[in-house]
DNA sequence: CTTGACTCCGTACAGAGCTACGGGATTACA
DNA sequence: TGTAATCCCGTAGCTCTGTACGGAGTCAAG
């Protein structure tokens, strides 16, 4: 326990982490982070494992895990589970897909109106608002 | 009051939308469609303008408006701000272009990683894995 | 006139991912 | 040693877009 590496306190390791204290007890709650030794009402200290993992996290969620699935992939830490975790991305995968696609419906429709918007063909009412009403 | 077109109940008013009943109310609430004038400790009854309302909401939710900005666009409705609903409409569309760019960003990575995951180059541990620790 | 379906209204809850607050304990620094 | 900053812990709130619930009133069919 006298670990050199476990020195951080949690105001530490939230800094170096980038993120808030707050943010950190919620992960512990979550199950996403361990909640390390208190020395007999003392304070918590952590080390450099826990920032790696820190870092895990945020890197998952930068590709769109959601928390549960990120909890999933740390119980395929040790790496020998390959593909239990490229069906995990598998799947995130197909739903960033999904949502690319609806997007760009979005897209294509939007930049249409805004185009006949600013030069409206000789109607009457703005096109945009009768598009909304239409349909 | 006595208007032939105004005949839906409010459970015929949501059938005849496709919405919940409860989406009618909470929008009413939210001041995105109007509560009609209710006789006497009886029921109020809904028409087609009001159908015509709860389409165009929905039509300008399918294109990424947020409640607040439906309400915006609602009071351009007489087609005579064409300026305004271009300046609205263009802001979603940055947004929506935003959005796209973070899950190409997404895709591009995790499309990666499956491909690499699935046959890992001599690799002991699983390049996924690696990657959510390294990035 | 009873029964059942519907309406009205206020309020509470859902989910995802945090963020804030309050009160007591502990530590760090001058 | 004083005091300011942190820590700990539980709880509550936030955003957004609805959904659900419960009790009372109303309406139509039988
Ligand atoms: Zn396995
Ligand atoms: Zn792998
Ligand atoms: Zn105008
Ligand atoms: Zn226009």
């Amino acid at each position: 326990m006298a670990n050199p590496s476990e020195q951080l306190t949690i105001g530490a390791f939230a800094k170096a982490a980038g993120v808030n204290v707050e943010t950190i007890r919620f992960y512990q709650r979550r199950g996403l982070l361990a909640e390390p030794e208190r020395p007999l009402g003392g304070i918590r200290r952590y080390g450099e494992a826990d920032v790696a993992r820190l870092r895990f996290v945020k890197s998952a969620q930068r590709l769109g895990f959601s928390l549960d699935e990120i909890i999933e992939l740390l119980k395929l830490e040790d790496g020998t589970h390959c593909r239990e975790a490229a069906a995990l991305a598998a799947l995130r995968l197909a739903d960033v897909r999904a949502r690319q696609a609806n997007l760009r419906r979005m897209e294509r429709v939007l930049s249409r109106l805004v185009r006949e918007c600013g030069s409206r063909g000789g109607r009457v009412s703005c096109p945009l608002i009768d598009a909304l009403r239409e349909g």
